[in-house]
DNA sequence: TTGACATTCAAACGTTCGTTTGATATACGT
DNA sequence: ACGTATATCAAACGAACGTTTGAATGTCAA
C-alpha cells in the first residue's frame, strides 16, 4: 500500500484524485499518468482497480459525486426543518444556503460543481447520474413545495421555469466564481457568500428592486 | 482551393469548422486530425495557416466569437431603441430577446454560449478576451441604464449581483438546452423561447409569482 | 512454512497526438 | 514565358496516450 498519504486505500485515493483533476481540467485533459503520478502509485493501478480510464470516471460520480449531492440534499432539509415553515422565502433561503454555504468546503463545492457543468456541456454516462438520480427528484421536491404559495393560474411548467431560474443562479455563483470576481472585484469569502445567499433569496422573491413608479 | 465546399477559403473553412468541434466537444477532446478531416483539407493547413492548434483555437474566439458578441450587443441596442424607453421591463426584454432569439442561428447561439462556459469552467488566453472585450462593457451599460430606476439605497454590488442573476438565467437556458429540455419535457422550439424571454422577463422583475398573504 | 490470493511494480505494447518536412501545384506581376 | 510567392499535399517525426503483461511483493489462513 503506498498511496497518496496516511492510510487511504490507493483506490480511494485514485479516486480523490481523479475527481480533483477531472473537475479542474476535463476529462481529456488529464492523462492517467498524471492522475498515478498525483496519487503516487504505479500506473497500472488505474486499469487494476476500475478497468479503464472511462469507468475511473463514472465511478468519480458514483461514489464521490452523489455523496455530496446527498449532503447537500440532506443540508437543505434541515435547513428548512429549522425555519419552522414551508414558505417560499424558507425554501429559497434553505436552499442557497445549502447550495452556497452548505456541509462542503470551499473545495468541494467547486469540484463538484465543476463536474456537473462539465456533464451539461458534454454529456457522457455520468449525465443520467446527475440528472435521474440529483436534479429530478429535487425539482420534484421544490415543485411541491411551492405549489400552495403560488398564485392558481401558474401552471406547472412555469413553475418549473422559476425553479430552473432559481437554480440557474445558484449555479452560476458556483461554478462562475472566477468571471464573479473579476466583475465584483473582491473575492468569495465568507462575507460575500452571505451577501450571495440574501441576494438570491431577494431576487427570487421579488426580482429587481425596481421603484414603484418606475415599472 | 479545395475547403469544405463552395468558395470559402481553407482558412475560413478551418475556422467554422473548429468552432463547431471545439465548442461541442472542448479542446482537448478534438484532434487536429479531426479538424482537417472535416473541413476536408490536408493535416498540415491548421500549422499553415495559423502556426498551431492553440493559435487556431484562439483565433477562432478573436475571429468568430467577438463578432458574435457584436452581432447581440447591436441586436440589443436595436431592440431597446424600437421600445422608446430605458425603464427595466424594456432593458432586460431587449436583453432577453437579443440573447435567446438573436440574430445567431440556434447552431450558432449553441457554439457561442458553449465556448463561452468553457472558458468559464477553465479559462486560457481567451478568457480575457470574453470577460474585458464583451462582458465587462455590457455589464457597466447595463448598470448605467438601470441605476435612475433602482432604490436609492442600491450600491453598485447589489446592482451588479442583481445583473448577474440576469445573465446566469440567459447562460444557462442557452447551454444547458439539454437538462432544461429533460426537465421541462419538450424542445426548445420559438413558442418555447417566446414563452422563455417572457419568463426571464417576469422572473427578473418580480421573482416568484407569490400570493400577496404568502410572503 | 507453505500455498493461494490480492496488490504493486517496471517495462513494453500499439495507437494517436501535434508538428515538421520537402516536394508539388497554383496564381500573378513582369 | 518566366520567376516568385502562396498554398496544398503525402509522408514522416518524436512524444504522449490508454492499456497490457508478467514478475515481484505483501497478506493471511491452513
Amino acid at each position: 500500500m503506498s498511496p497518496d498519504s496516511g492510510n487511504k486505500t490507493t483506490r480511494d485515493c485514485l479516486l480523490e484524485v481523479a475527481e480533483r483533476l477531472f473537475a479542474q481540467k476535463g476529462y481529456d485533459a488529464v492523462s492517467v499518468r498524471e492522475i498515478t503520478n498525483t496519487a503516487k502509485c504505479n500506473l497500472a493501478s488505474v486499469n487494476y482497480h476500475f478497468g479503464n480510464k472511462k469507468t475511473l470516471y463514472l465511478n468519480v460520480f458514483r461514489e464521490r459525486w452523489m455523496l455530496r449531492a446527498q449532503y447537500i440534499r440532506a443540508c437543505f432539509e434541515e435547513n428548512l426543518a429549522g425555519c419552522g415553515d414551508t414558505s417560499p422565502a424558507s425554501v429559497i433561503q434553505s436552499l442557497a444556503e445549502a447550495l452556497i454555504k452548505g456541509p462542503l468546503t470551499d473545495e468541494e463545492r467547486l469540484f463538484h460543481f465543476q463536474l456537473m457543468i462539465r456533464e451539461m456541456t458534454k454529456p457522457t454516462e455520468a449525465f443520467e447520474i446527475v440528472m435521474e438520480e440529483t436534479m429530478k427528484p429535487t425539482f420534484e421536491g421544490l415543485e411541491q413545495l411551492f405549489q400552495p404559495y403560488l398564485h392558481e393560474s401558474i401552471d406547472e411548467d412555469r413553475t418549473l421555469l422559476n425553479i430552473l431560474s432559481i437554480f440557474s443562479m445558484v449555479l452560476y455563483f458556483n461554478f462562475a466564481r472566477l468571471p464573479v470576481s473579476k466583475i465584483i472585484g473582491h473575492a468569495y469569502d465568507q462575507r460575500f457568500k452571505d451577501r450571495l445567499v440574501q441576494h438570491i433569496v431577494d431576487f427570487s422573491l421579488s426580482g429587481l428592486p425596481v421603484k414603484e413608479n418606475a415599472r
